[in-house]
RNA sequence: GCGGGCGUAGCCGAAUUGGCACAGGCGCCAGACUUAGGAUCUGGUGGGUUCGCCCAAUGUGGGUUCGAGUCCCACCGCCCGCACCA
């Protein structure tokens, strides 16, 4: 029979939330910890999947506090947002009843797991309590300048009947529902992100306790590129254009100019051409293509305006297309073409029969299209001969002097885009009056809460739109007839400052109080999904940086360690609900328990990597706990009192050794070793019982085990520290130190190597000097046979190996 | 295309610094205990062996080194991110 699971885990996870355990307040006597997951959206049944990352958290929690921190691990809810909403749609179902449904089930299977958190502090981003703070940071940004509505193409998905940030765009696909996303254009709101750029990319550099694919991926994200801006002019008419190239050392070398369809002087050029009708049409089908099918089209596609442009450093005439490569939102939304040096205009040229200069002289034998690489800068007046990073910067003091172009710096990153035109989501808290413009709602009459609707489904709109209660208002300023806007918040603007939040999670006079976020805050770990790096990660240090700049937040980064964990995988793919491949827990709970659960997960591979579900590998951390429980239970008693012996001793030091390598693993995130460890460490103290233990040894060995076992298995190690007849806490007692004596090597193996081959090992003394290693290295008599020849030299790294390099 | 990462046993994996390759688990085989075993315990699990050991082996090929899973170069394969970004 094994150990009673179910009852152990109720009684503890009973006793560590009555006794609030882990509930906390600030005591700047104690150093803190502040420890976070990103928070879940409440989506109703957690899998092993998720599992793995909540028992990283709770084994840090645990763990730390017996470090003696003051550990701050709190728990809340991304709670606004699509699924909630379109189950309304389907339904009928309130949003807010179907949410607060989900957080109730997916509280009871945290319980259920054993992990604790300090509830008082719980949030949840669809409550007035919390989303009444959005608006005030809102309104915050609005009044600094950092959020503004304009009309502008966005990112418009079909489905959803919503616009998405860039983020949210993946392969041209709403990342949502795979709908293709289409531009369109409309007034929108944005928060002014491009005003943070230089220091959201310098400060990465801050972040080294981050991965480092987190930060390359921001940093791509950001994209800076450096370069040169400078005017063509279009020919017979008083109009230009800018255009940004990085490679302005290849300026000799353009042979015709393109402008994207959106760009605003597109309309100007083609009025009047010869081809207008034409190109008025490519120009309209441009603007209604999805990104998707414009890439799918594979051949890059223009129109000829009929006019052209003046290359400013020679003068020489090119012609100008609209062409759909060329991206309105990124530099100018015009180009150079240069043919010989970009594989795109190449591409381009080629189609269009254009003209080809080559101004990089490419190296002998070089044959592919346009050429990238450094050489010779050729056909190109007064550049000629000079490598590409010096042409780069005589053409940009050309320019400068002549004052027809600049040195300048581009950024991929763009603004972002807040609104929504849906339900379920923050109401932005802006009056728009046909006097006064965008009249921000009076802070004192926040929150604007949402009215119920009848009707969820979007069209076009916001459903907040049908509600004439909720629109119909008069204007704080001018008292007269104006209309509440109706788009929501993107709730990513939620989880960009709920940690915050939680430093002081019932404040209802202010968003929080500063001194206690300057106790608790930066986040010391943060532990949450890589497909969050440049989404809510950026944003997050974006809010941080402008409530820093506000004077509310102490710390300009607000998580000092990132941990990214990695996924679990089934049958070759992430484990989730759509793919149908989730393993649910309920079955491991009821024949394992929670503890085994933990345990295989915190061992089913490295944290942060990808980890394929094993049926059995529960079964085997099982197996380990199940024999940790019959050896502290019924016997020690039995167990004969004695003198301590060798063999006594070497128990201990064992144990000691464990426990340096547990505690490393665990300050490393390397806890499937930990795990390892312990399980090897279980062993040896099956074979030390079995062989005739010592009672008060095995008593100090089999504590020990506990102690480390602690934030790995915590029922299970509680109910044994008790029954063991110890009557503190368990969680509350300190992590112990090894003793340096125990963990000190009595004899080391020194290995003798000859050519690099092991031949012999020696048990020798683990301060034994060179002389002495390698006087017993020759004397081995293993080591005779392969040195026959003589010996060349002889390398001795004592007290572990010495290697013979022989004939 | 650009950027990042990975390749070790039948499977998951270990190996902080260049120094005993494969700890721990799963699976499998055998044995013990047993009315029974899907419990528990013991041993084995690359090849050879005279049972002392010996040999091979970390995706492939090369290099540096007394010594390479680890460092360097090239290639093969897989994964992730970005992608007409001028």
């Amino acid at each position: 029979m094994s150990y009673d699971f179910a009852a152990i885990e109720a009684k503890w996870q009973d006793r560590w939330e009555g006794q609030r355990v882990f509930n906390v307040t600030e005591d700047p006597a104690r150093e803190k910890f502040y420890n976070v997951q990103m928070y879940p959206y409440p989506s109703g049944d957690l899998h092993m999947g998720h599992l793995r990352n909540y028992t990283y958290v709770d084994l840090l929690t645990r763990y730390k506090r017996m470090r003696g921190y003051n550990v701050l691990s709190p728990m809340g809810w991304d709670s606004f947002g699509l699924p909630a909403e379109n189950a309304a749609i389907q339904t009928g179902i309130h949003p807010r009843v179907f949410t607060e449904t989900q957080i109730m089930r997916m509280k009871q299977q945290l319980r259920r797991l054993g992990a604790v958190y300090d509830w008082d502090r719980e949030l949840a981003s669809h409550t007035p309590e919390f989303y009444r703070w959005d608006q005030w940071l809102f309104l915050k940004l609005f009044e600094r300048g950092l959020a503004y509505k304009q009309l502008a193409p966005v990112n418009w998905c079909p489905h959803d009947q919503t616009v998405l940030a860039n983020e949210q765009v993946v392969d041209g696909l709403c990342e949502r529902c795979d709908t293709p996303v289409v531009k369109r254009d409309l007034e929108q709101w944005f928060f002014r992100i491009t005003e943070y750029t230089d220091r959201l990319l310098e400060d990465l550099s801050m972040l080294d306790h981050w991965p480092d694919r987190v930060r390359v991926m921001q940093e791509n994200w950001i994209g800076r590129s450096e370069g040169a801006l400078f005017s063509l002019a279009v020919e017979g008419s008083g109009s230009s254009f800018e255009v940004f190239t990085t490679r302005p050392d290849t300026v000799f070398g353009m042979t015709f100019a393109v402008l994207a369809p959106e760009h605003p002087l597109v309309d100007e050029l083609v009025a009047g051409a010869e081809n207008e009708e034409e190109a008025r049409q490519y120009i309209a089908r441009a603007r209604v293509t999805s990104e998707l099918d414009r890439l799918a089209e594979g051949e890059k596609s223009g129109v000829f305006t009929g006019r052209y442009a003046i290359n400013p450093v020679d003068g020489r005439r090119v012609p100008i297309f609209i062409a759909d490569y060329v991206l309105l939102t990124y530099g100018t939304g015009a180009i150079m073409a240069v043919p010989g040096q970009d594989q795109r205009d190449w591409d381009f040229a080629k189609r269009y029969g254009l003209e080809i200069i080559r101004t990089v002289a490419p190296p002998e034998g070089f044959e592919g299209e346009a050429y990238l690489g450094d050489g010779p800068a050729i056909n190109s007046s007064f550049l000629d001969g000079l490598a590409v990073a010096e042409a780069k910067q005589k053409i940009i003091a050309w320019f400068e002097e002549q004052g027809t172009g600049r040195r300048s710096i581009q950024y991929r990153l763009r603004d972002w885009l807040i609104s929504r035109q849906r339900y379920w989501g923050c109401p932005i808290p802006i009056i728009i009056c046909p006097v006064d413009g965008m009249v921000p709602v009076p802070e004192d009459q926040l929150p604007v809460i949402h009215p119920d609707v009848a009707d969820y489904a979007p069209e076009g709109q916001s459903p907040l739109a049908a509600v004439p209660e909720f629109v119909e208002v008069s204007c704080p300023k001018c008292g007269g007839p104006a209309r509440r806007e109706t788009d929501t918040m993107d709730t990513f603007v939620d989880s960009s400052w709920y940690y915050l939040r939680y430093c002081d999670a019932h404040n209802d006079s202010e968003i929080f109080d500063p001194d206690k976020v300057k106790y608790w805050m930066p986040v010391d770990q943060y532990v949450g999904g890589v497909e969050h790096a440049v989404l809510h990660l950026l944003y997050a240090r974006f809010i941080t940086k402008v409530l820093h700049d506000m004077g509310m937040v102490e710390v300009e980064e607000p998580f000092h360690r990132l941990f990214t964990q990695g996924m679990l995988v089934k049958d070759g793919a992430k484990m989730s609900k759509s793919k149908g491949n989730v393993v649910a827990p309920d079955p491991y709970y009821e024949r394992y328990g929670a503890d085994a659960i933990r345990l295989f997960e915190l061992f089913i591979g490295p944290p942060t990597d990808d980890a394929t579900w094993n049926d059995n590998g529960v079964e085997g951390t099982f197996r380990f706990l199940d024999r940790v429980w019959r050896m502290g239970t019924g016997q020690i008693g039995s167990i004969e009192e004695r003198e301590a012996g060798e063999a006594d001793r070497e128990i201990l030091r064992v144990a000691h050794r464990t426990l340096r390598k547990v505690t490393d693993d665990i300050e490393r995130f390397h806890f499937n070793t930990a795990v390892a460890a312990l399980m090897s460490f279980g062993n040896e103290l099956q074979d030390y019982l079995r062989n005739g233990a010592e009672r008060e040894t095995f008593t100090e060995a089999y504590r020990l085990m506990l102690l480390m076992l602690a934030p790995m298995a915590p029922h299970i190690s509680h109910e044994l520290w008790e029954s063991t007849g110890r009557g503190s806490m368990l969680a509350e007692e300190a992590w112990p130190d090894w003793d340096p004596e125990l963990v000190a090597q009595q004899t080391v193996t020194l290995v003798v190597q000859v050519n690099g081959k092991v031949r012999d090992r020696l048990e020798v003394s683990p301060d034994i000097g060179q002389e002495e290693a390698e006087k017993l290295a020759l004397a081995s008599p293993k080591v005779a046979s392969w040195v026959s020849r003589g010996i060349k030299r002889v390398i001795s790294r004592p007290p572990s190996l010495v290697n013979i390099v022989s004939e």
